[in-house]
DNA sequence: CTAATTTGACCTCA
DNA sequence: TGAGGTCAAATTAG
């Protein structure tokens, strides 16, 4: 696959960035399956979760423009973006709470290996697997009897160094939806001092999983360097999406990561807090969203 | 040359 | 015993 063709395929979905919902389905112990949603209305308040990912949706469409506009002067649209992002994530927050409230939190209990481990594992459905926030490795891929799709397998690029046991899975969904879908399965809180990162989920920008599909062997030559500003952000993600996006024709384009993600991730509560296993009513607290 | 990915073999668990 | 997870040598790319 052409890097130009997915450089356009990553511009395109720019937009679906913070729609990766841990709680929008409930994995099943194979993944490979398509999990079932809550269909009972008052157990699982569906509707209204839908609702306010749609208003995300269009929220992060609206910050997609405004970042893409080179007419603003410098520091409004940063600031525009910033007021963007931040009723994005009281809409996602409200949804993933709303979704949580009613859908499994736990994913995948086959094949973990013990107790502790299936307790710290958590699952999202996502366009855009890769850029969490983390640098991860990849270890293996396994083909998975119920799956059309292989398994991906990662871990935390610290887990030498500083021991990380956070592992995550990634393996497209068996539906034929376009862009496809990616069951996220993570595994084990990061103890390395990368960026808070599950937090990051609601950023992904990067598919590199893309290049599975068109064939290509290697997905290095998938993303773009990031520019030198940017250049420490993107070193902790060195198998996730650079922070911002390098045009082709030289220009540098912000990213919503660039231009306040980072600061939003400068207030924010510690790093794990978005661990669907234990700290999830901190998240929302943290966020104070309005309603719901 | 170094680092990341691929992939077949091996390990663990149900 | 089979499925899923991990290891590690081989391969590939910068």
């Amino acid at each position: 696959m052409a890097t130009n063709s997915c450089t356009s395929w990553m511009l395109a979905h720019k937009e679906t960035i913070a729609l990766s919902l841990p709680g929008r389905q409930a994995c099943s112990p194979g993944m490979g399956q398509h999990a079932e949603v809550d269909s009972n209305p008052q157990r699982c308040d569906s509707r209204l979760a839908i609702d306010k990912i749609n208003q995300a949706h269009e929220l992060a469409r609206q910050l997609r423009a405004v970042l893409l506009s080179s007419s603003l002067p410098a520091g409004s649209s940063a600031e525009l973006a910033r007021e963007i992002v931040d009723k994005l994530m009281k809409c996602s927050a409200s949804a993933l709470s709303r979704l949580q409230s009613c859908c499994c939190r736990t994913c995948h209990g086959a094949g973990q290996r013990s107790r502790e481990r299936t307790q710290n594992t958590w699952c999202t459905v996502t366009s855009v697997p890769y850029d969490d926030g983390h640098s991860w490795r990849k270890y293996g891929q396994k083909d998975i009897n119920s799956a059309r799709h292989p398994r991906s397998y990662y871990r935390c690029i610290h887990r030498k160094e500083q021991g990380c046991p956070a592992t995550k899975t990634v393996q497209q969904e068996d539906s034929d939806a376009y862009p496809p879908q990616f069951i996220v399965a993570y595994s084990m809180q990061h103890t390395c001092g990368s960026m808070g990162a599950s937090i990051a989920f609601a950023m992904e920008s990067a598919p590199k999983e893309e290049a599975s599909f068109e064939g290509s062997r290697s997905s290095r030559h998938l993303l773009p360097p990031p520019p030198p500003s940017t250049a420490a952000a993107a070193n902790q993600s060195q198998t996730s999406s650079p922070s911002s996006v390098g045009d082709q024709d030289g220009t540098t384009r912000l990213s919503i990561s660039e231009l306040s993600w980072q600061e939003i991730m400068n207030t924010s509560p510690p790093a794990n807090t978005w661990s669907m296993d234990s700290n999830w009513e901190s998240v929302m607290g943290w966020f104070e969203f309005s309603e719901a």
